[in-house]
DNA sequence: AGCACGCCGACT
DNA sequence: GTCGGCGTGCTC
């Protein structure tokens, strides 16, 4: 018996449906195999879309006879294809979302709309043969002449042209026009000069070596090096292997890490042009750059989390810098994280994949203690500074200004007078978290938030940070008239005021959301800090990143905050903040030293991070998890829904639970399911939000069970009045 | 998600 | 008398 041929494309459609749908060909095209991952054009109801064909089938029993035929097949070639096409599916299967919507996350949006590749050529100009001959003819002193005694038989590229001839595009459309001038294309851009590398020190040397013993196989590493400790040399060099072998390499990097010093140091050190892509990026630019990958042109590309998507035909390695960063997990659409994904690809690619962290996620450190992955430990600063001296200011009782310790002023004081930089970090923005009655205890609260408003503008405005209300700040109380209004609390703005007060004669630079909305605007606010004393008052956004050479002091003033969390992972979190933030203090001539003002001083996640260091604190933690049966010894898929009632949300969710029906073939015991129940945050911006918890003691018990349930929530009446989405590892319970 | 079709309020 | 509210049904 043979196949039936093929006559049906199925196609998936960027609908948020669980199924593919099937069209004829166009007309005059067969259902060839060779259209799979192309795109096409089609009818959908009364709209047009741009889909891809997952598969071609034969029709069958139950295919309709009445299908309409798709409009256009838009490539010649298919866009995807291979390990990223199979790659896509799993993720569709692993985050059991529709495979269309997975598609559409991957793909540039010029591409997702169905404009064509774009051009990916680097373009130059020569004369032509006859343009050598005229070339002396040509009036000295003009541009044409000028353009014509810069180029020669040998081209030269358009971006040459940009730097250093002026009004060359005209004088070169003159030239052509008499035929003295051709525009050329090079197969891929001209190679610079690679840098030198640097001699790496003996753990460097070690990981780099087990880096390049395992190109052209599957092998996860995990690269544990405190902040400093040379792990961009370490990957420069397996990049710089890779490049040798040649193949291509993929650099992960966190929203904020894609800063132009690092950008450029890769750049100086590798002899090819390194692409970038990030969302800053015009629709156009991340098209060409995925293109780019896709011919194989791009051999070394840095991007931010959607860069995991890039097509490598030929792949050499991936590196997930920062691997423990929040920004590798997606939070909204199709929930994906990019760590995951990397490794799932360079499975499938057979390739190393680096996960670098100075703190490694404890999901990350598991895998490599249980010996899924090598791991490599950096343990000295490479430029041979030591690791700051870590003080603990108890201000138990202490008197408080903008909550602020005297002793920690003193800091302060003497950094400055050292012509040396110091940074407050705080991990809130704005004057004040709350608003509060000093007579009846009112405080201001979002109207479609269960939020205190934060106070702003020294007091004057009140911002949700959560949906984005704004309001002035009233006079009076509005429940007791009572005039006693007292902003509770500090954030940066009023650190910030309280530091003027201090020191009224030292430059002051606050960075936070606010005063950084602009592009590149914390790169200008950091150059006018120069090299000389000053303080920088900052949050999370000034934990990591830019480079800060003169900083000596770091003052973290919102531990305790930390401390007290109900989330699982806020502990975690926490660690890697103090940890990162504290790297950031101290070079070789100047030794560092980090302050934690807290109420808690004998806590016990102080007390292991500053004794042991993240690697004790982690070891507890992890022995903690384990106890309870939390990540990484368990897994979690938690399902969410929002909508304008209480009661959509609670139908929906209570629908849902009823049909989570136990497996009959007992697959999925061990998953236990929690909910439904508010989330933490109950409302947002006018929203009621619920969610059910799934846990199971592994993953392949928590996607039997899954798979059968998430299909059935399409069909759910309840569904249609909520917005309602699955999210597989969640990293945030809301 | 779009987008149509389909029955009930305040406007030219 | 209409324009338009969003409920629900469907998309190969």
């Amino acid at each position: 018996m043979s196949d039936p041929s093929p006559t049906l494309l199925r196609v998936a459609l960027p609908v948020p449906l669980p199924q593919l749908f099937d069209y004829l060909p166009p007309e005059g095209t067969p259902a060839t195999p060779d259209l799979v991952g192309c795109r096409v054009r089609v009818r959908f109801g009364p709209a047009e879309k741009i889909g891809v064909v997952a598969a071609v089938a034969p029709a069958d029993a139950e295919t309709p006879s009445t299908l309409r035929e798709a409009l256009q097949v838009i490539d010649a070639d298919p866009l995807l294809g291979g390990e990223l096409l199979a790659t896509l599916d799993w993720i569709a299967r692993y985050y059991h979302e529709p495979l269309g919507e997975v598609l559409a996350t991957a793909l540039p949006v010029a591409l997702r709309g169905g404009e064509p590749l774009p051009d990916t050529a680097t373009w130059g100009w020569r004369l032509t043969e006859d343009g050598r001959r005229a070339r002396a003819r040509l009036r000295a002193g003009s541009r044409p002449r000028a353009l014509a005694d810069r180029i020669d038989a040998d081209a030269v590229a358009e971006a040459v042209l940009d730097a250093g001839t002026p009004g060359w595009r005209a004088a070169a459309r003159g030239l052509h026009r008499r035929g003295y001038a051709e525009r050329v294309a090079f197969a891929t851009r001209a190679p610079s000069a690679g840098g030198e590398m640097p001699v790496l020190r003996d753990e460097q040397q070690a990981a780099a070596d087990a880096l390049r013993a395992s190109l052209g196989r599957f092998a996860p590493m995990l690269l544990e090096g405190v902040t400093g400790s040379g792990k961009t040399e370490v990957y420069l060099d397996a990049i710089a292997a890779c490049l040798e072998r040649g193949t291509q390499a993929l650099v992960l990097v966190p929203e904020i890490g894609l800063t132009p010093q690092t950008l450029a140091r890769f750049r100086r050190r590798l002899g090819v042009p390194v692409e970038v892509l990030h969302s800053g990026l015009a629709d156009g630019e991340r098209a060409r750059v995925w293109t780019a990958c896709a011919r194989g042109q791009a051999r070394v590309v840095i991007g931010t989390r959607s860069a995991v998507f890039v097509p490598l035909p030929e792949p050499g390695l991936i590196v997930v810098d920062e691997e423990h960063d929040a920004s590798y997990k997606q939070q909204e659409g199709v929930r994906y994280h990019a760590r995951d994904i990397a490794l799932v690809r360079a499975r499938a690619l057979a390739v190393p994949v680096v996960l670098g962290s100075a703190t490694p996620a404890l999901e990350s450190l598991h895998n490599a203690l249980s010996g899924r992955y090598a791991h490599h430990r950096l343990g000295q600063r490479a430029t041979g500074a030591r690791a700051p001296a870590v003080r603990v200011i108890d201000v138990r009782k202490r008197r408080l200004e903008a909550g602020l310790s005297e002793e920690l002023l003193q800091a302060l004081r003497a950094t400055l007078e050292r012509g040396e930089q110091a940074l407050v970090f705080k991990n809130r923005r704005g004057y004040a978290p709350v608003l509060l009655c000093h007579d009846c205890g009112w405080s201001a609260q979002c109207r479609r938030c269960d939020a205190p408003m934060t106070v702003h503008a020294r007091g004057g405005r009140l911002i949700c940070h959560h949906c984005g209300a704004r309001a002035s700040a009233p006079r009076a109380c509005p429940d007791c008239a009572s005039l006693a209004l007292q902003p509770q609390g500090a954030g940066t703005e009023r650190i910030e005021d309280a530091l003027a007060e201090a020191f009224p004669d030292a430059l002051r630079l606050r960075i936070d959301r606010g005063t950084t909305q602009r592009r590149g605007a914390l790169e200008q606010h950091l150059a006018t800090l120069g090299d000389g004393p000053g303080i920088l008052i900052g949050t999370q956004m000034l934990a990591k990143g830019h480079d800060l050479p003169r900083l000596t002091l770091v003052a973290v003033v919102g531990v305790d905050e930390g401390l007290h969390s109900a989330d699982f992972r806020a502990p975690e979190r926490l660690a890697q903040l103090l940890i990162q933030v504290a790297g950031r203090a101290g070079r070789a001539d100047r030794p560092g030293q980090v302050l934690l003002q807290t109420h808690h001083p004998e806590h016990p996640l102080l007390h292991t991070l500053l004794g042991g260091g993240y690697p004790a604190f982690a070891a507890l933690e992890l022995a903690e998890r384990e106890a309870a049966r939390l990540p990484p010894y368990a897994h979690m898929a938690l399902l969410r829904a929002d909508a304008l009632t209480d009661a959509a949300v609670g139908d929906f969710l209570g629908a849902a639970r009823g049909i989570l029906a136990p497996d009959p073939a007992g697959g999925d015991a061990g998953v236990a399911v929690h909910g439904p129940m508010p989330a933490p945050m109950a409302r947002r911006a006018g929203r009621v939000r619920g969610q059910l918890l799934l846990m199971a003691a592994t993953r392949p018990a928590l996607h039997r069970a899954l798979g059968r349930w998430i299909p059935q929530l399409y069909a759910l009446p309840a569904a249609r009045r909520v917005r309602w989405s699955l999210d597989v590892d969640p990293v945030d319970l809301y």
